[in-house]
DNA sequence: AGGCCGGATAGAAACGTTTTACTAACCTCG
DNA sequence: CGAGGTTAGTAAAACGTTTCTATCCGGCCT
């Protein structure tokens, strides 16, 4: 169990620690001979550097965090893998954190990254309270904001314009002729919801409509499963001519209790998702969408930090926006 | 930046820093009175514990790695789900790896684990070479396998019997009339591919077939996007009345490619895929699949390893083999 | 030739915990 | 009433790095 430490190979190299530390960390600044001499006793005994020790001493650590909504849905999963890959790729640890949509378990989970002392935190947030997010940036732990606007000036936030997209979903259904539609959202304590919701009532208002005719139905989580329970109790409710969800989840979910009820769609009901998931071009009737650049939103918030972390003179602060796409399939035709 | 300290607290509740560690970790030991104090002057001052001091003097940390094949494979992220959920209710964070199926991308993950001295490691592996594995238990690593058989006696193992499931799945498209079978499967490489053909061509086997006139089509990825380009060859190589993929992903790119085609699904062709995800009921033509306890296998492998972990002494090794069941929906009728 | 400079390395201190003696005070009981 | 045991807390060492300062040495300049 007695690791090989730094000492260990310094003694086989015949060298102090401190040039073995340099030649890990400053191979400039050691002799070519010293050089090669170190790193064969680095392989030779199989040396790995303790990270704690190297984080404890140098103040800061070679990891970052990233906590999201929900683990499950694939748009959460395509940015992991986009910030997965950038942070491998520079030599970062990821430490993934599932909020599962409760403050409370953000809580836990921040509290968690604060302990290991991350370089910097990646955070959909699940609720507003960016108090909680300013304590880690007193800390010293850069925070950039992942499918959400940045909360402050001095922070880097990737977000998509979801009141755009809200306005484009609804447009799109009414340009298909619905009359009424229905809103199945998630929890409206996220943003995203909200913002879609906004979206939505404007594009009925341009449209000459009410926007309080929009019939809102709100789902506990953004499934499947919650989705078929909210369109069980549209069907109860009596059904509009377009439904349009917060997210394809809900949509599938939506478009499975439909079915079943004997609903067609788009022909009794036009169905709209969001995010564009890859199965919603797979789904029994292939859904239209809108379509938001996740892998990237990943990637981009991952440089941002980590440039934020690495070069904190030269780094400026970025607050981006994407639009989102709209993409029709057969669920709305 | 001047983070409050262990010693900090120990001032502001007028006691000594071993008082304030015994607070953090044996609070038992600790009078009430003092336990009080400290922990007043522990809120009061927002310390937050130095999760890498404590690593390296303590010797172990409390985190664990996980090592995943594609992280955008729902199957994979249900089982991540189900470490995060018991990781975190034990007070464990969970370092994320995807090897992408790159051995390399897989070793340099292991190796980032080694540096930040995690307390173990969930790993699907994606080659077979255990002797990467091994040098991590010298380390004092603890390994659990998932969705994996047991290397060896000494060491935890959470699986699926995939040959089984391969057996069912093929005996299943044969019992509905088919005689001639395809395998869509990833990279042969991948343990569970190639069990799972080995099922197949046991169920030919079985019903008086020979086993090789199973036509394989092996795919570069297990992605959808693989499966519509694997199906394309198939269909430019004569049609056989049935394919069994190695995962949903898989199928749910060639049933595409079939509808595409103008093929059709199950009349034409027999459909089956593997996993169940959950897309698997929603898709186009529902898709007949082998469902695994996923969130299970992953909950179940946390426990092994943060068990092995933290009792040493009674932990017994287990070798749990689950059993895949058939889910026959319309891809099959 | 003596002083100086700069490069290369050694040595030691420090990071924030945990843990291992160790002490002091108090109790118990013969 | 004192020996022995228990409890509560202290002080100091240790974990494995990084980093700062100091030292050494060879060569160059005047």
């Amino acid at each position: 169990m007695a690791l090989v430490s730094i000492k260990d190979v310094a003694a086989h190299a015949g060298v102090s620690p401190g040039t073995v530390s340099n030649v890990l960390n400053r191979p400039g600044k050691v002799a070519p001979a010293t050089r090669e001499r170190v790193e064969a006793a680095i392989s030779e005994l199989g040396f790995v550097r303790h990270g704690s020790a190297s984080t404890l001493r140098a103040g800061h650590s070679r990891t970052i965090g990233l906590s999201v909504i929900d683990i499950g849905n694939p748009f959460f999963t395509e940015v992991a893998a986009g910030v997965e890959d950038v942070a491998s790729e520079l030599g970062y640890a990821v430490i993934l954190g599932n909020s599962a949509g409760s403050q409370d378990k953000e809580d836990r989970n921040l509290r968690v990254l604060a302990e290991h002392r991350v370089r910097g935190v990646l955070i959909t947030p699940s609720g507003e309270d960016p108090g909680r997010l300013d304590r880690l940036r007193e800390r010293g732990i850069s925070v950039v904001l992942v499918d959400h606007p940045a909360h402050r000036p001095d922070q880097c936030a990737v977000a998509v314009d979801d009141v755009a997209g809200g306005r484009a979903a609804v447009t799109h259904l009414l340009a298909k002729g619905a009359r009424s539609v229905a809103y199945v959202t998630g929890p409206l304590t996220i943003r995203q919801c909200v913002e879609r919701r906004e979206g939505a009532k404007g594009a009925m208002r341009a449209a000459g409509l009410d926007p309080d005719d929009l019939k809102v139905a709100e789902a506990a989580t953004m499934t499947a499963r919650a989705g078929e329970k909210a369109a069980a109790d549209l069907i109860a409710g009596g059904l509009p001519e377009a439904v349009f969800c917060a997210n394809d989840l809900l949509a599938l979910g939506v478009l499975r209790a439909l079915l079943r009820a004997g609903v067609r769609v788009p022909e009794d009901v036009a169905l709209m998702g969001y995010d564009d998931i890859d199965f919603a071009a797979a789904s029994t009737v292939s859904l239209s969408s809108m379509r938001q650049p996740t892998y990237q939103l990943g990637r981009i918030a991952t440089e941002l930090l980590l440039d934020e972390c690495d070069n904190p003179d030269t780094h400026a602060h970025q607050h981006i926006m994407f639009q989102p796409e709209l993409i029709a399939r057969e669920s709305t035709q």
